[in-house]
DNA sequence: TCGATAAGTCAACAACTGATGACTTATGCT
DNA sequence: AGCATAAGTCATCAGTTGTTGACTTATCGA
């Protein structure tokens, strides 16, 4: 069998194989291009599929994007052991913000979500995982009366150097490891601890 | 004259105003639902004038986008006296993120392009404003041979502070005064400051 | 008061959007 | 081998998008 002929021979029908195309190509194109910028016809041809696959098997393309862009929070993220937050934010960094980017679906989802932030249901969701569930952990673990007010100082830290690295390009950031920057990170997160109430 | 007769009335024309009430609609249109979420006969209708209009006087709906969003930066902010960057960070947290949000127009222009941070030329528009024009300045003040990350750093600190107030509204951030934040991201600026090279 | 010019209106376009339902074709079990 | 069923295709819909050019109407100086 040449090339040519494996090229044209048409693809084994594999319903499973085709929704991971599907919800591959879509974290991509939604990540690049935010979820206005992405039609339901560039994904399924990305992914070499029928566009009205994604209606079969995901409902609509808002139910894509949603689970797209789900992902799971891991539940106590320092249980036992490290209750520090500044190591927190430090494991935080690297998973959130630190990821390779030359990985096929390398965004975090969060920052996929920022990208199509316009929408009001998209703000809500957004809203819901950053404070509910990676902020709740931080603010019994910082001291005084403001400290729901300290740990959303770190949340907008991190997502703010998120922002500068995945959407704005800022060069130094981009560039930096994570040793450098999480460095810098962690005395900024000890000076919020050591800082009085304001 | 009656009100009815008032309100039936066809309205002066009045091209400069027109294009005021355009701009002004757009702003607020851009700001609540992004660029792709906003369709020019939404924005003619909130200014109570023609669709047509907008291409009349601006010539598509980029170019309006582009002149909503418009901004001065304002140069040399901390030129002469203040040129410690924690009391330069500052002046850009009152002026870019504690606007007042009950105005007209309140959101910062930043705020507005990263709703619509789907769009490339967006990104690359942010980026220019962000690195080229407000953080320049940072760098030089800075000490250290990575003052540039350090500059970034601040960067991703005030946008991200901005970014749970209008875009994710996390609670505390978004009740939070300038003074109880401003204290606490001083103290954050600073250890940046006297932070050790990494 | 007339007429030139600017301001605003209208109908329509071509392209694209998400979505539907009826259709065809391949696959795996008996 | 043949058949039921799952997987994939096709034509098409109805609505929306940005944009255009030809049209009407108000305004104001001569």
């Amino acid at each position: 069998m040449t090339y040519a002929d494996f090229m044209s021979e048409p693809k084994r029908r594999d319903k499973a194989a085709t929704r991971t195309a599907l919800l591959e190509a879509a974290r991509r194109r939604f990540t690049e291009h935010g979820y206005d910028g992405t039609g339901v016809r560039d994904i399924a041809a990305d992914a070499q599929v029928d566009a009205t696959l994604i209606f079969r098997y995901f409902g609509s393309k808002q139910a894509l994007f949603d689970e797209a862009v789900r992902v799971d929070v891991p539940q106590g993220l320092g249980r036992d052991g490290r209750r520090d937050p500044a190591a927190l934010a430090g494991e935080l960094l690297r998973e959130i913000v630190f990821t390779d980017r030359t990985a096929p679906g390398a965004e975090h989802p969060l920052f996929v979500m920022l990208r199509s932030a316009g929408r009001p249901e998209v703000r809500a969701h957004l809203r819901e995982q950053v404070c509910d569930e990676y902020l709740a952990d931080f603010a019994e673990r910082l001291p005084g009366p403001d400290a729901g007010l300290r740990a959303e100082l770190i949340g907008g830290l991190l997502l703010g150097i998120g922002l500068m690295r995945s959407v704005i390009g800022s060069p130094a950031l981009s560039d930096s490891s994570i040793e450098e920057t999480g460095g810098l990170v962690a005395e900024m997160v000890a000076a919020l601890q050591a800082a009085p109430p304001q």
